[in-house]
DNA sequence: GTGTACCGGTACTCGACCGTATCGGTACAC
DNA sequence: GTGTACCGATACGGTCGAGTACCGGTACAC
């Protein structure tokens, strides 16, 4: 009885399982940013995430002292830029390829975002994580690829738009689905970039 | 259901099956909102409504059935439209009025648009009030003023960018806490339009 | 004065969740 | 084989908020 509770596939019990290895992290890891994107930050309880991932409540708190502390560690982990190795040559190219990968994870990121929006208002090491994990990164690979192009003498140094392509990018982004009621596509932001960004930048 | 948003300020009222005038009302809907951009939507409670306007929670639940249908009609109710009255007879001088304009209520409007951001994702009535009071009046102003731009030849018809404006105005507006830590005032967001959104559509 | 209908206050039920405590089971070290 | 340390399950106490019920008070109509 206690092994796994008739779960799906014959995955045999991975019997080495004594202590919290880094891929059973990842899967507490993964939950629960899953379960804020579906529900919110607030409506994500510790018992959610515990039951999804076939753990005991304690077993979480044993790791993590608090939910905001546990979400902050996830969010951490889940640090990863997208726009690494974009990288053509062209500033328009590298935009445009930037805003096709941008499209791929629009959903989830945006969501995810949007769900900790308000959460982070009032919990300093939870604003941190989230601008760590999912803002930053992507803007510094965003005006790497602009100070390349001024380098390149593609744009001059200087010009007014340079400031505002990463809040165009992310801006647009964001708020698509309020105005259109569905997430920014691949499609839907290249043909931003091309439409704004670019002729903003006096580029074609 | 109540009465019409519209009266005087003396209430010429016939036949109300509430004692609660409109403008009592009012402080209801101000109180909510109010606390909705302070907490969160799910922070908020009704008995934190009644205390901050010193009426009881039973007041509240005679007029509204539940929390959410009380919140999107104090988003009905407070729905107005920032941009009525701009057209200078320049594309160009609207946007910037236009920018000004936003920034004044940049703050106010841009948390609770945050604050409600994901709540709406689970009500859909609650979701539609939000668009109808803070989304589409000001996109429709928006795509007048544009609309105004192509009739007097100043951009061309069917000029790309011209789809994307409202998500660019918008999405800078609410992406910039995230990226720069403070609201979109109302200088930052008319030099934006001069280096981006005026640029991208040939203008200046 | 009398009736009515609503107000504000309070107390209540009910459910949800946080965080803790306890317990049996088991992988691993030696 | 024995000990250790952690796992999963479960139960518990405490808090908080949604929504309901009931109360006395009062403005107003007639």
């Amino acid at each position: 009885m206690t092994s796994q509770a008739a779960d799906g596939p014959e995955t045999v019990v991975a019997s080495r399982r004594s202590k919290i290895t880094p891929e059973r992290e990842r899967e507490f890891f993964d939950a629960v940013l899953e379960q804020i994107r579906e529900c919110g930050y607030d409506s994500v309880t510790m018992e959610g995430v515990a039951a999804s991932t076939r753990c005991s409540k304690s077993t979480l708190y044993r790791q993590w002292k608090t939910k905001p502390q546990f979400v902050a560690a996830a969010l951490r982990a889940s640090r990863r830029v997208r726009f690494a190795g974009i990288d053509t040559g062209s500033l328009a190219e590298d935009l445009r390829q930037a805003a096709r990968a941008a499209g791929d994870w629009s959903g989830k990121d945006t969501r995810l975002l949007q769900a900790l929006g308000h959460a982070v208002t009032s919990d300093q090491e939870l604003a941190e994580a989230l601008r760590d994990a999912l803002v930053h990164p992507e803007i510094a690979a965003l005006e790497e690829m602009l100070a390349r192009g001024v380098a390149r003498g593609e744009v001059r140094a200087g010009h007014p738009a340079l400031e505002y392509i990463p809040a165009m990018m992310f801006g647009v982004l964001r708020v698509r689905p309020v105005l259109n009621g569905q997430y920014a596509d691949s499609d839907y932001l290249v043909r931003f970039v091309e439409a704004a960004v670019l002729p903003s930048l006096g580029l074609r």
